[in-house]
DNA sequence: AGCAGTTTTATCGTTAAGGATAAAATTCCT
DNA sequence: AGGAATTTTATCCTTAACGATAAAACTGCT
């Protein structure tokens, strides 16, 4: 998936990682050191191209001396209830 | 990785998952078909087993129609400073 | 006890994450 | 302008996520 979808989620989610590099100005080469993610993944990430697993958050987070809740880009889409049924992705619940 | 790493991140994000799923009284079945995502895996999750991606987590947080960040175990990171501005206020120089 | 629903585990195939590396593109300087 | 650092993109490789399916292991429940 990731690369091409343009998922909101992840594009807003990289971003966030951005500027938290950015405001501790570090490098793309130097997170890389620090979490053990090669910079290129770094980038793919950021700038939401990638699906990046949990514990690569993570890792992110803990390098960044950030919760792992602050890149998430939660838009706190909580939902009334709502009838169970299809699949298809998205929620209903546009706002609270 | 995942599998039997034990990480207590996929595991307590797990255990979470698992308990609004209960609390809504949906099966494995259930939450797949609404998720899209397979109940083997979905229990691959619960159980800490996998490293989900987080589009795989934003899913299965739509179909339980919870925040995102309702699941992630926050808790276990080394520092716990700054409750306020996050990306303000720190240094430069510790890493080079 | 059996049985039905649920969950776990295993296997197989496909796809994508992630490391390494190199090259291209961009940005930041002086 | 030019050169250096940074970032992006591309390729190849390994590993793991994920769907599908089936079988095994629980878990009630009457």
């Amino acid at each position: 998936m990731a690369v091409e979808t343009d998922n909101a989620l992840l594009v807003t989610t990289g971003k966030r990682i951005r500027e938290t590099r950015g405001a501790q100005s570090l490098s793309l080469e130097q997170l890389a050191r620090l979490t053990g993610i090669s910079a290129p993944a770094l980038s793919l990430i950021e700038t939401g191209k990638r699906d990046p697993r949990l514990t690569t958050l993570k890792r992110i987070a803990d390098a960044l001396r950030q919760p792992l809740t602050a890149f998430i880009a939660d838009a706190s889409n909580l939902t009334e209830l709502n009838a169970s049924e299809p699949s298809e992705g998205y929620d209903l619940g546009e706002y609270q």
